[in-house]
DNA sequence: AGTATGACATAGC
DNA sequence: AGCTATGCCATAC
């Protein structure tokens, strides 16, 4: 499929291990700053087997809907995976900002 | 076909 | 420095 769902998913599922992203930044490698909002709409109805807790907003911090278990349940993904938290919960995306293909 | 909504982002107050 | 308001694009109803 084109639709820029499926986009984003690609782009997700290739964001390493033990780094994340912003909603932002993948809209801007869709092509499309704006759509950050779609991003978002996009995990939000993403399959399971995406890394979906990969990705946060561009303050670092984790979305208040993640899923059903809970923002906290990404935090530990994220540190269980060698991401640095900042001491006010965000990510310090200065050290696992992922800014597109660099695989 | 039109309206409403959204896991964001940016600007203004 | 923190909160409110608006923009923006695609999907859902």
């Amino acid at each position: 499929m084109d639709n820029v769902f499926q986009r984003v998913y690609e782009i997700t599922a290739r964001i390493p291990y033990g780094r994340v992203t912003t909603y932002g930044q993948i809209a801007r490698l869709l092509g499309n700053p704006r759509l950050s909002r779609i991003v978002g709409c996009a995990l939000n109805r993403a399959p399971a087997d995406l890394p979906c807790h990969r990705v946060v907003n561009r303050l670092g911090g984790l979305s208040d809907a993640f899923s059903p278990l809970g923002k906290e349940s990404q935090r530990l993904l994220l540190e269980m995976e060698g991401v640095p938290f900042r001491l006010d919960g965000g990510v310090d995306l200065t050290a696992c900002m992922w800014y597109g293909e660099e695989e």
